[in-house]
DNA sequence: TTATTTACGGATAATGATTATCAATAAGAG
DNA sequence: CTCTTATTGATAATCATTATCCGTAAATAA
């Protein structure tokens, strides 16, 4: 399922619950879906803007609140400043997030599933969603200074 | 190692460093190395106020600064309202979180390591620190309601 | 197409946790 | 005791996010 179409899909969830489509909706969903890159609400608010120059602050906000109830975006909150989204992998899975540079990476490959199951066995909580993040320097930073 | 153990030893690392030893200090020190139910700086501040009625809640921030910088504490920052703080604990452990009731437990008795360690391999991070949460709802709440 | 309804967009004010500021005070060294 | 200055407490400032409100435009049906 690639980006269109699952904008296709939302929006038409969106019609089924009342909501309308209407351009800033659909541009400022077209950026948070295709953005790989774990962007703040205003990195997305810039990116629009460039196509679509009449676009408010609030509005980016507005969606991402409507992503969020859908479930299709995931929020990043650590100590960084303003939240990083990643509606492009709307499953909870693992994050780097490098101090120095402040880029998030995908941390693929490795299945947490297995320790949130035993923590949940263990704790007798009924886990609806993690989250995984490791703090630290990327390769890029490291090779720059050491 | 008990609470009043580290405590001399945490302000005799800060003596080293140029600080004072005040009695506000020592008294919300106590309550942050004591506290073992995750509490806010607000929630500090106030235990503080009981015994120390004297008090600011900008000294409490100053002091978990302060903690920070020594690596005596962890924040736990998610879609709360306002940090939670573990000083008992300072290394990195999981945590679950009631998304009911907000109460915040330790996961213990499953090791995170291995995960950790695959990640950073993966990803030729250099890995300092990690976060993982659990959310989901407590023991306590599912009785209550379903 | 046009009329009607009302969700939506944009601008901006409000919120609230955290941080910065600063004058008065007191800890610690000599 | 005296002096230096880190610390305190009160309060202002910051800043990401949320709430508010009115004009606009998307949907729906006539
Ligand atoms: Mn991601
Ligand atoms: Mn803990
Ligand atoms: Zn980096
Ligand atoms: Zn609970």
């Amino acid at each position: 399922m690639d980006t269109e179409e699952r904008l296709r899909d939302i929006l038409q969830r969106l019609q089924k619950d009342g909501h309308r489509m209407t351009p800033q909706r659909v541009a400022i969903l077209r950026a948070f879906l295709s953005a790989q890159d774990h962007p703040t609400v205003e990195q997305v608010y810039r990116r629009v803007c460039r196509d679509f120059p009449m676009t408010s602050l609030a509005t980016v906000y507005k969606t991402v609140a409507l992503l969020k109830e859908m479930g299709e975006v995931i929020e990043i909150s650590g100590d960084l400043q303003g939240s990083r989204y990643d509606a492009f992998h709307p499953e909870p899975h693992p994050h780097l997030i490098c101090t120095r540079c402040g880029q998030i990476y995908d941390g693929e490959g490795v299945d947490v599933q297995p320790v949130v199951a035993a923590l949940q066995a263990q704790s007798a909580f009924q886990v609806s969603t993690y989250r995984l993040d490791l703090y630290g320097v990327c390769a890029a930073c490291q090779a720059q200074s050491g």
